[in-house]
DNA sequence: TTGCAAAATGACAATGTTGTCATTTATCAA
DNA sequence: TTGATAAATGACAACATTGTCATTTTGCAA
């Protein structure tokens, strides 16, 4: 395989200064550049990134860790895909910035991180990206040998971190609700054990109360987990009572995308008509049931892919400026209005 | 940072003893092992592969071409999430055999590809994985200067690759249709101007014709394209004539779970019922769909994991002994039972 | 003990690049 | 033309390993 000697001896000058035309930057005649340029091309060169690093102590290698591919055992469901819009988008950063992405992932196991930590290492790679498939908050247990960037969790020590703005979030629904006409409103959102469900409850009643709606008129429940699969459900029981109330809400918003689908035929046995007597909101934008349901699930979308650039841009300025970036970036997500939201007969929704 | 150089000094032995300590298959004594193993831990010593690879022409590095991840501009739909598991499964095999994956995205745009080629191979990747969104043929272009496999798509030039066994899938289902008493039989694929169309349609016929029914109880139509967003469906008109035929079917596979769940309310409207009149089937195992859908949605699963399982062994075996492996690997998924197939109650369906 | 084979270890070159510093070549004013 | 300076280039070491081959140590039979 051709070596920078090679090319040198081809185009008659020295390894440095072809060394010189391989990285740009230090004074070389037009002329020459061309010459080595050729030769370069006749040889089918191309520079050795490991006798590199070496020298230059810089691997152009970013690396990720996601539990965000798979849980324990690889269950291919709703939880292990949503992250890949972070590797998306945190890939498209990288290679702009002409770095290369070595990813793995934890199996959900705290002992493989160790092991995978020291691989990358070995590879000098210059930073690492470490990627949940939900908002939570992550104990790392030990210090990684490079800067590191959170994504989608966080952790106590305030290493830098890039989560969603799920509060933000949650207001931009319920200013929407209000904006709509809805004097009464609901949610029934994900459990408050995880951070997002807390996060989101909080917003929810504070944006509601700040605007004026009596207690009464602000209802909230709590659904059960993401992967519920439908016959427990406590989505009968949960939308009865809140629209069984004295001043039942016409607009609610479900925690995620999924239970606003189950929540659909609930709604239907219930009489409840969408578009007539409520409007709904999902959280997450999964395209596979937002364009699919009838009405099309007006929805508040998780900026994952928007996550994965700035966590990618962020690890890259902490790497070449040798400083630590901001500890916490919240990006909120775009609400996407479909029909669920809208009444389908014009009405007065509110007197 | 501590070199080779550092252990050797703080064991009181030569480097080269570090170094078989290190890479283990040489005679070295235990109490020696033990000292060298000890200055490492005390120093944190990490080889550096890029040295390593160097001298030993060997990187540890498999890379990854995914159009998968991405098709042009990231569209968050299922065509792009569809792969996921492949890379899943690449990562897993590949972990275990202690080699590390570099992955990129090719935005769909084949000058890319090119790039990515020559990046991997400054970091003298060992070999690539080449995987697509959808089964479907590609042409490369070029000569790889490393050994490769393609998943989930196969070329004209023979490289070995790893497909979904389409046609073994779709007479499964046909097989459990018959097995369940149906005489009469309908599907509703994907496009034939897609592989998996083409395939799946024709070991319907070809096994429904086998099986000896007669062409009038075998009833073939082409549904739309993946993304289809509904209103424009041919749903409605291709249900209609089907179910409206002379001996019409009382069994139905979609090409797909999300067209299975399109058909759902188009069958309510139709006054079929899926459990009285109709069983239905669907392809690819979406958990999201399939789950949450009433009745949940019996379904073919694309084998995608394991794919990437075996592509992951194939490429490995063909780097460790430098002779390329079987040119076509085909894996057949699993036929998910649910209860979108069977009849609530229970009735006599033929004859 | 001696001698000999086998086991264990070490010295040094080689790998493909970049950094340091010296040297040559070009440019331009006097 | 002649210096003086700047621009361009080169020689060689250094980087962190492993391969080759030589040397030392060990184990064991005579």
């Amino acid at each position: 395989m051709a070596t920078i000697h090679h090319v040198a001896r081809r185009a008659n000058v020295s390894i440095k200064t072809v060394s010189r035309v391989l990285n740009g930057g230090e004074q070389v005649r037009p002329r020459t550049i061309s010459i080595v340029e050729q030769a370069i091309r006749e040889l089918g060169y191309t520079p050795h990134g490991g006798a590199r690093s070496m020298r230059s102590r810089k691997s152009g290698l970013v690396a990720m860790i996601t539990g965000a591919i798979s849980s324990a055992g690889w269950v291919p469901y709703r939880s292990g895909l949503t992250a890949i819009p972070i590797v998306h988008g945190a890939l498209q950063a990288l290679r702009s910035a002409g770095r290369t992405l070595l990813i793995a992932d934890s199996q959900g196991d705290p002992e493989d991180v160790a092991e995978l930590v020291r691989t990358f290492h070995e590879h000098r790679v210059e930073g690492l990206l470490y990627a949940t498939d939900h908002h939570r908050e992550v104990s790392l247990g030990f210090d990684f040998p490079f800067p590191t960037v959170l994504v989608n969790c966080f952790d106590a020590a305030g290493t830098p971190a890039v989560v969603p703005d799920d509060e933000l979030a949650q207001a931009r629904v319920v200013e929407h609700m209000l904006r709509s006409g809805h004097g009464s409103i609901g949610m029934v959102g994900i459990p408050v054990s995880i951070v997002a469900g807390r996060l989101r409850k909080r917003a929810f009643l504070d944006v509601a109360a700040r605007a004026g709606l009596p207690e009464s008129s602000v209802h909230f429940a709590e659904g059960s987990e993401i992967d519920e699969t439908g016959e427990t459900s406590v989505l009968p029981e949960v939308l009865g009572s809140m629209l069984g109330a004295g001043s039942p809400p016409t607009a609610i918003c479900f925690g995620n995308d999924l239970m606003a689908m189950r929540a659909m035929p609930v709604l239907d046995r219930m009489g409840t008509e969408i578009g007539r007597d409520l409007a709904i909101w999902g959280h997450d934008n999964d395209l596979t049931i937002c364009e699919s349901v009838r009405p099309r699930l007006t929805t508040m979308s998780l900026p994952y892919h928007e996550m994965g650039i700035a966590a990618a841009q962020c690890l890259m300025s902490t790497i070449e400026s040798g400083r630590t970036g901001p500890t916490l970036t919240k990006i909120c997500g775009d609400l996407v209005e479909r029909e669920s939201s809208r009444f389908t007969v014009p009405r007065v929704v509110n007197s």
